[in-house]
DNA sequence: TTCTTTGTTCGAATATTTCGAACTATGAGC
DNA sequence: GCTCATAGTTCGAAATATTCGAACAAAGAA
């Protein structure tokens, strides 16, 4: 009589678009998921996914119950939250996909306090680069670098995410240190893969805006190693902050023009707007929000030199 | 993780006004349903109800909770009830309260005929006059005669029930037949208690309406058994043609000013408006719909004579 | 064609749910 | 104010449901 289970299981089978893939996101052996769905479509007379062994694909049937189950899921979720007292503690698991170099520099920490706090949260995190489906691969919440363009998914923003020029001290040295933004474009950079355009975009202090274009002498697809090259004063890079703040405290990197405003990229928790939001991912959501804030730690390597 | 058990049985807690009638409900021992409402409330970390063994009162969350597990399970059976299948067969029980006389008479044989077109219902029968409260008590159904007032409920017409004024022929023999309603007023009759106004009501073929008022000699609360007095020869009654028609096919009693209306009460199925109405419901209400129909059977004993 | 991967099926192990009886306590009725 | 019927709770045992893991079958990729 575990209607509610049968409507998850379809449900998650349906996002993930798998047995197995739903099996892992909700911790169930394949051959359970399989048996429940068995089960749900026996008790409701009526096929609602065909399934070969590779290919899947919704019934009519399916489609409408899919609608409906995944609504009340989520008002199952609303009325036991709107009730459920504040003193009762958050339990339950968080699964979370975050960049590599931002989870393990920052959200790492930010996250080892907060599970201390709420010692009943289990997390489940997945660190990697590559833009994860969420939806699909069942996380309640990701961390992005930069606003996403999904339409389906709610964004908040967590933090600013300020990118700064800088190069090795010797790289200045030898190549000029510039005092205005046009003057980079004598400058080899390291590219960040995917960058997209091929311009830097900037706003000087005095409101002026304008694009400086320089050579590329290395791409890559990840932060630090850029802002090792750096540090090897093979070029000059534009990165967050966040990345390369303890390389500029340690002297090891140089920020220049560092008045100058070069659009700010944000740090965003999203997450599923089909799904209801638990208690448990609001209360991460908004510790991340307050404990990064709106001027991050990472970025008091610039407070003297602004 | 049986949570939409766990809504089930608080709503019907509240609803029934205490664990036992919930219990006897749901087919239940009550002991499950205070482990069950125990979990529930633990689960959620709040007291839904403070009950002691006489009393029961819902709190502020509690109230708040009812509105929306209800809400949560009547989608669930909404969504349930649109993908399943035509040809899956119908099944559960419905739970059903009607009047005695009706019942026995008319309801049992049209539901015996259900009963054999659908085996898998199973079906619990209260007969009896009294007004029951369909959501306290837990009904699925009630058929009534003469149209519902309360609001909170839904209703559906199933057929009419025309009333037709009768004596026995020896009555009209000895006091004269009318041919005139309103010579109706120098006859007695024989009351039905609770029948509210002093006066019968009537609407002529010709369009002429009126109300004629006679002297009561007997009054009781059971239609079988003021018209088994009719049938001695102790005055006049206004009763439901389904009530009487076989004594007027025996000869026993003598309807007359037939081509008069006196107002039609009609049979109604009521139902509550919280719930779902799930199909087998649905399925009896318009099978009952369509055996009595416009003209129901027991009004051919009038047709000789209109 | 072969091989990996996916969904299904099965009995055994596990967890959950239920029952019924004994217990406690409340408030109605005398 | 006392008694007693009745309502809700608790407990261990029994019944039920759910899960796992391994063996199997089949579809599509290489």
């Amino acid at each position: 009589m575990s209607r509610l289970q049968e409507m998850l299981v379809f449900v998650r089978v349906v996002e993930a678009g798998s047995l197995t893939a739903a099996a892992d996101q909700l911790d169930l052996a394949k051959s359970a998921i399989s048996r429940r769905l068995a089960e749900l479509e026996k008790r409701l007379g009526v096929r609602l996914l065909t399934r070969t062994t590779r290919t899947m694909s919704l019934t009519d049937a399916g489609h409408n119950y899919f609608e409906q189950a995944q609504a009340v899921l989520a008002a199952a979720d609303a009325a036991d939250a709107s009730v459920r007292s504040e003193s009762a503690q958050l339990a339950g698991r968080i699964r979370l996909a975050t960049p590599l170099s931002f989870g393990i520099a920052h959200l790492g920490p930010a996250l080892r306090e907060f599970a201390l706090a709420h010692p009943a949260i289990e997390f489940d995190v997945d660190l990697n680069d590559r833009q994860v489906d969420l939806v699909a691969e069942g996380f309640d919440l990701a961390i992005r670098i930069a606003r996403p363009s999904d339409s389906q998914l709610a964004a908040r923003r967590l933090t600013t995410v300020r990118r700064v020029v800088a190069a090795s001290p010797a790289w200045w040295q030898e190549h000029g240190m510039p005092t205005q933004p046009a003057e980079l474009a004598s400058h080899r950079h390291l590219e960040y893969t995917n960058e997209g355009q091929s311009g830097w975009d900037y706003t000087t202090a005095d409101g002026q805006q304008g694009t400086v274009r320089l050579r590329t002498c290395l791409r890559a697809s990840n932060g630090e190693f850029l802002r090792d090259a750096a540090i090897a004063g093979l070029g000059v890079i534009l990165q967050p902050t966040f990345l390369i703040h303890q390389a500029v405290e340690a002297g090891d990197l140089q920020p220049v023009l560092t008045d100058c405003d070069w659009r700010d990229l944000g740090c965003w928790a999203i997450y599923p707007t089909t799904r209801f939001l638990p208690q448990r991912t609001r209360a991460l959501v908004d510790f991340l929000a307050a404990r990064f804030g709106a001027a991050p730690y990472w970025d008091n390597c610039l407070s003297g030199q602004a």
